[in-house]
DNA sequence: ATAAAACCGGACTAATATAGTCGTATTTAA
DNA sequence: TTAAATACGACTATATTAGTCCGGTTTTAT
């Protein structure tokens, strides 16, 4: 029901990592080979995180990745919306493209937009700084 | 991140349903029918429930199913149990089979056992009654 | 200049988890 | 005895997630 999927905890673990970096660039390669994580697909998720300016980068030989925003301000639904979407506990939820084909009859649709914004307010209070 | 199983839900739908008809008794197909849900699946969903005593059932050809518990008594906790077998947020946290293979290096290992405490009282706390 | 090492990005494949199906046995009222 | 229901396990199909590959572009030390 609840699953921090792989690319999210590959966030919360680079995270970590470059925020004790502190000033000095990180590269994909060194949390890559420090923490096992396949190279090309750690690399996707920091240029996405790059693209949402919570990460700085610098190209060429000597780039890497710095943090651009402190852990204690990023909630964790901003991380879980970068990194896979959507907060929707249910399809019907997520506006964009609901195929569920018992909306009509379904009688649970109320209760769980009450429970999602519930968890979307827990998602909302969590800041990165309490996964790391 | 978090999403509802259609299993999930359609134990929702039908443990509703189910408490509204009261003492009489709920037949598979007349959820399935009602509810556009796939009957060999919601089958075996009622069966589960009824082999961990939620439900009541009565074979035969009169037969079918009543609430043998109270919704209001039922933590959603113990219902996901039953039907997805786990409420971890990680395969490290669910003993029986951690495959992961960075586990030595993870380093939010720990963060990450606190929000899964934090978690499930959260679920321990939501009644099936909240979602109906 | 040029080589090296980084970032960038899309298309692709592999692995896994979820959803749904099928066949058969058992029970029971009429 | 037959029809309609629950009960169970094996199977298949689909969707999601995880991971790979490749052909770029940018930067900088030498
Ligand atoms: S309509 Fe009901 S069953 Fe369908 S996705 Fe929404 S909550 Fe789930
Ligand atoms: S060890 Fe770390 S990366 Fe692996 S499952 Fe546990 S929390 Fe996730």
């Amino acid at each position: 029901m609840v699953k921090f999927s792989k690319k999210l905890e590959y966030a919360l673990i680079s995270l970590r990592h470059i925020s004790n970096a502190g000033a000095e660039v990180t590269r994909v390669r060194d949390i890559s080979e420090k923490y096992n994580i396949p190279h090309d697909l750690l690399a996707k998720i920091l240029q996405k995180l790059k693209k949402e300016n919570i990460l700085d980068s610098s190209q060429g030989i000597n780039g890497g990745y710095t943090l651009n925003r402190k852990l204690n301000e990023i909630p964790l639904s901003e991380l879980v919306n970068i990194i896979e979407n959507s907060t929707s506990i249910v399809e019907c939820m997520h506006d964009e493209d609901n195929n569920c084909m018992i909306t009509d009859s379904c009688t649970i649709k109320d209760p769980l937009s009450r429970i999602q914004s519930e968890f979307e307010n827990i998602l909302k209070t969590k800041m990165i700084s309490d996964f790391v």
